[in-house]
DNA sequence: ATATGGAATTAGGCTTACCTAATTTATTTT
DNA sequence: AAAATAAATTAGGTAAGCCTAATTCCATAT
């Protein structure tokens, strides 16, 4: 018996501890669930009533591993609904958000089964993010920001740090796709713009606040 | 802003129209929708003020336009929902009900959209039952029970009367499916239990709780 | 060690969608 | 037509998930 709202709670605890790591904050859920800080704490206790959270007052909260596997198992379900959104119906990787996030919430471990299957059992959604299996372990990657990579450096772009639509908006107009190669050709240290060879072909500029966004792995 | 318990009211007050042709009882729409007889009442009045419904206190309740046309949208997404399940995710006919009950309550129109063309636009759903086009318009078809067929009919199965898992079972197991061509060769008056020749192949018996549930249209 | 400003909690309320019990209205049966 | 029965409505109440306003807690600066 999960409600919609403590799907919701669980996912926002989850991806603001996996930001932060550490305790998640009454006023950081009252913002990204756009509701009052009072209205959280009131929520709060409930889950932690229900061992989902622990909860140490005043301090802020921690899923435990029950509410973990819930959170999981919602994270799990969005992202399969977004790679089918992208592959099977088209829809631009700007444009599956908001409707995943209905999505996940439908309730049917058969209905998950038979989507992952038919899609092939991916590994990643379309903005490279890990889908968890359905034990709720995440395969490990081992991408980092551009932003840590060297001058030389041949690197593959396998995911976004940021999900803004305008970020990746600004990505697709720039023809800049995941599973692209890059070559950081020069990097300008006063501010960290970046020249990259794309593909062996195109040369692009990034500036900082792109390649801190753009998770690559290096290659070679 | 339409709530899942205003969707699923419009939803039950049309199928039950549907079936009886008369205003919705009260007691009807409990039954249906497995609440008190009291609530209804209550959740009338709030839907009646919203011109959803027309409402003549102790005689009950019928859809305005407005509040069919919502009703409509969601049987609309119903239907093609069951399609996708069962054409792409390959599910049978007597398990996805539940499921597509849930996923009808998803709101955007890209993703109807989106989802009708990757099935190719299709007109009926896994049961027979007419997709409503997305301005509310059915199709009409020129089915009718089997019951009321005569001897030497030439008939296409191409709908059930009656949904229950028990029913779309025995058909399974009976391997009648969707689009088999009968061929009525003799009804016994006693009992309607009718002797039907399968795509001019096997030879069924079919008793009058089963004709008069499998829809057909006659063929030449 | 104390004052202060921001974060968190408590207190008290609201709305939605449900409930049971009591009452009223409508339909049958006698 | 009156009585009995069934259906519908009203009255009063609950839980979930939210709110604002008031208060308390805590970290930091003085």
């Amino acid at each position: 018996m999960t409600s919609l709202a403590e799907e919701n709670y669980l996912k926002a605890i989850y991806k603001l501890h996996e930001r932060t790591g550490t305790m998640v904050t009454t006023s950081a859920l009252a913002e990204t669930l756009k509701v009052s800080a009072a209205s959280v704490t009131d929520f709060i206790k409930k889950i932690a009533a229900k061992k989902l959270v622990s909860y140490e007052k005043s301090k802020g909260v921690k899923l435990t591993e029950k509410g973990r596997l819930i959170a999981v198992s919602i994270i799990r379900k969005h992202r399969l609904w977004e790679v089918w959104l992208v592959k099977k119906l088209a829809f631009k990787w700007d444009e599956v958000h908001e409707i995943a996030e209905q999505l996940e919430h439908v309730i049917s471990d058969e209905l998950i089964d038979h989507l992952n299957k038919h899609l092939g059992f991916p590994t990643t959604d379309p903005h490279g993010d890990a889908i968890p299996d359905a034990k709720g372990q995440f395969a490990k990657t081992n991408s980092k920001p551009m932003l840590e990579c060297a001058e030389g450096d041949r690197v593959k772009f396998i995911g976004v740090a940021e999900h803004s639509n305008s970020f990746l908006q600004y990505l697709t107009k720039s023809n800049v796709n995941l599973g692209d190669e890059m070559l950081i050709e020069s990097i300008e240290e006063f501010d960290n713009t970046f020249s990259v060879k794309i593909n062996k072909k195109e040369n692009k500029i990034f500036s900082k606040d792109v390649v801190k966004n753009l998770l690559v792995a290096v290659v070679r």
